[in-house]
DNA sequence: ACAGTTGTTGAAATCGTTTACAATTATATC
DNA sequence: GATATAATTGTAAACGATTTCAACAACTGT
């Protein structure tokens, strides 16, 4: 059980310099070979590894980017997650993960804690409300990328998904098929997601010619609960002929509301959401479902925000970068 | 863009020394109100942020712990992340997360980032191939918390669920039921849980004296993919009454399999899981299931480790402690 | 033998905090 | 008013690495 095993106890121990065994430690070129074979011994010996604390304050570098998603929990925030975490490793950097959970001033708090640990940039799916803050952190040299949401009148690189022409798409499928009274569960009209899978639908109605009749949309949280709640509140209409539910959470609220009621899909009603969880294609019949590019919506902001990362060191700020991915709209026997 | 702020502009600006600065950030009682509040307002007006890496370093601290899991993308894991975020942001620690992945290599390798970055602890849902290692940290200080599994003469906190007495409670029910030939896709059998949950199946045969018949166990390894090929390897045999799988990716793909034969559960065939998905409870019938304590899992191994940690800093090390716990068997339609 | 390379090393400054210790000032006690 | 005590501040030494700079040795070509 050695206490302190520091840099200066294996220089030590190798009769060198505590510089020499630090271009040991970075591969610098011009060492003997014989000393580095004495350094890279005692090391082995004893076990050592780097204080990375101690390097970091040095160098005023991390290689290290924090990453806040609302929910570690959620499929489509794990997959960003992990996407991101690949991109960080492939890249030599490592990730911070910290649930936002959807609130502002546990976002911020987590701003600050990364803040604070220097990381060398951030990875963000905003709630929307702390520009300042992050126009600050931005302007102070730590780059920042948004996924899936956007913050208004935030100059930095964005990466989303183009919900309004899918859930378009979705709506105008359902148009064709005959229905006439698609009921809609939107999410939380403060969010991009929620607003733009909104709009799809009533774009692909007036594209179609079709009236939105009252009622048929209701406004719910993207939780399971709210889901089921509305779905119930929808299936009172006498004349609602499918529902479309704005995503995967609210959708397994609203299927089982389905279910419980006795109504057979797709012959008493017709079914579909946004998301594509592993449970749509399981049941019978399968439920057509949008799959969005989540793996790439990660990495491709991880990439963005590594390439910033080391631009930045070499002066040149760019133009931030805006990129949509498009999402796929999956035919099952739902609709 | 202001270049370097630290404690030491920071103290400029409000005409003290750093020491004095240093006191105020950490709430230390002697600061006298006047000259609490011109720091506190330099702070507010310029943003400042201390650097964590700096007091890091100085304090040997680092109030962090290293969580290693497998997987973020399966829900077990991720609900473990979550628990012991959850709880060391409850214990004021952060947590950084790594995706071991499954391989002795990648778990080495983040067992050694994690002790570069001076974590004040982890905990590790061990490959049990790095007991060297493992035990070269915990006697350098550093407190390990296994969760899910164990690793074969390793010194240290551990909280496991009992599978084996879970699964040998389906098994007997299944038995109870009738079922005369059931089949089982067993889990890696160097994991714990794969070996426990098979265990657990013998048991509950020999209990009710009921011969286990010859092909009726095959070997999987955890993935969706190998689930759906063991699982029409034994439908192939044709006394099989009913299946039972060891977790819930290996169930997905053979309960896809079954549904493509075209059989009908339970008429046709008795199904039955280890794991509780979101889908087991919403295609119908229900799949009975084993639902673990996971999120339990979680946040006693965290609390274990933090309480761990803090106490260490007292000096006497105590026993390491072994918590079980018990799952919960949930009977739907399906068998 | 000399100057100019090239390879190899070490001494010491530095990164931004915390903290032991000393120094100073204010308050209380007699 | 002198002295003891408590409150408040500052100085400077850590923490453990990296990196600049200079020094030295071993070659090279002349």
């Amino acid at each position: 059980m050695h206490r302190k095993l520091n840099i200066e106890k294996v220089a030590e121990y190798a009769g060198v310099s505590t510089a020499t065994v630090s271009r040991v430690l970075n591969n610098y070129p011009f060492v003997k070979d014989e000393t580095r074979r004495k350094v890279l011994q005692v090391i082995r010996e004893t076990n050592y590894q780097v204080n990375a604390v101690a390097r970091n304050l040095r160098r005023k570098k991390t290689h290290s980017i924090g990453v806040i998603i609302s929910n570690v929990l959620s499929s489509f925030y794990s997959v960003i997650a992990k996407a991101v975490e690949d991109a960080a490793i492939r890249n030599k950097f490592s990730t911070v993960l910290c649930n936002g959970g959807d609130s502002p001033e546990k976002e911020l708090s987590y701003l600050k804690v990364l803040h604070e640990n220097r990381v060398d940039g951030i990875i963000l799916s905003p709630t929307g409300k702390n520009r300042d803050y992050l126009s600050f952190l931005i302007s102070s040299g730590i780059p920042v990328t948004l996924v899936d949401r956007t913050v208004k009148g935030l100059q930095c690189d964005t990466v989303l998904v183009n919900n309004r022409e899918a859930s378009r798409e979705v709506v105008r499928y359902m148009l064709r098929q005959g229905y006439r009274n698609i009921g809609f569960i939107a999410g939380p009209q403060d969010r991009l997601t929620g607003i733009e899978r909104l709009q799809g639908y009533y774009d692909a109605h007036e594209n179609e010619g079709v009236p939105v009749h009252e009622g048929l949309v209701k406004m719910g949280d993207f939780l399971i609960e709210s889901g089921k709640a509305r779905a119930i509140e929808l299936l009172e209409n006498g004349r609602l002929d499918a529902l479309y539910v704005s995503n995967s959470d609210m959708a397994t609220g609203a299927y089982v509301a389905i279910k419980e009621k006795g109504l057979r899909i797709p012959e008493d009603i017709g079914f579909a959401m946004f998301d594509d969880p592993d449970w749509a294609s399981l049941v019978t019949p399968g439920v057509s479902a949008v799959r969005q590019p989540v793996y790439t919506l990660g990495s491709t902001a991880a990439d963005l925000l590594v390439k910033r990362i080391v631009d930045s060191s070499g002066a040149i700020d760019k133009e931030p970068v805006k990129i949509v991915l498009e999402a796929r709209f999956i035919k099952r026997g739902s609709v």
